[in-house]
DNA sequence: TGTGTATCTGTGCAATTGCGCATATATTAG
DNA sequence: CTAATATATGCGCAATTGCACAGATACACA
């Protein structure tokens, strides 16, 4: 029961949580858009990336100088169950659809 | 998403998450039945039984000196799908199972 | 090699969290 | 009223959390 709760803590944080959903609805994405997405600061998503990697949550790739990260592949129920309330219900949320906005819009250039 | 953030929160501690898979399981259930469930003290319980019902998880009822708390209905689709984790992955949890079985037994008088 | 862009991380700080103990409250029975 | 049972809570403590700043890496390209 460790890890269940382990995975809810992680959702638990605003920012870890908007960007797994963002992850969801968009697919791979680097973080640089993800921190104009999220209209925040690069050293605080890359940091919170790191928490959810290492929690297991997503898996990062390296193109050249760009970092992409997304989901894993569900690896049990309770991660398929929670990818769907991503996609499902909180993609609709307000906040997650300006975000959303941001992202389409999102140049990667500062 | 402050709302949807803090209720990953609350589930965020394994105490408050197993009490949460056995609410979701058995329904309506008192406090010592639950500190018996789950083998913990009764005021480490209720503490956490009160933090779920300020972030209006729960609902008590009072009937003589017991307590009875259960989950309130889903008012939105993400506690409809959590909810449903709870019942349809999380029921299956070895831990869980254990602390049902203690449930079952539990005579509320020690 | 050196410069620029993207990303990560060490550090210190303030705030929050969960715990156990002891005590307080509420309710019922005698 | 008193005692007993069930539940809640004030308190202090140790551990964890999230933040911002500054600096460190990693890579591409000249």
């Amino acid at each position: 029961m460790q890890n269940e709760a382990a995975l809810f803590k992680v959702l638990s944080d605003q920012t870890r949580l908007r960007m797994a959903v963002l992850l969801a609805s968009h697919g791979e994405t680097c973080v640089c858009r993800l921190a104009e997405a999220l209209d925040e600061p690069d050293y605080k998503v890359s940091r919170h990336l790191g928490i959810m990697r290492s929690s297991g949550m997503v898996e990062a790739r390296r193109e050249g100088t760009w970092m992409y990260y997304k989901l894993v592949e569900p690896r049990h129920r309770l991660e398929e169950c929670l990818q769907g309330c991503f996609r499902d219900c909180l993609a609709k949320h307000k906040t997650i659809k300006a975000d959303m906005n941001r992202l389409e819009k999102a140049t990667c250039a500062k």
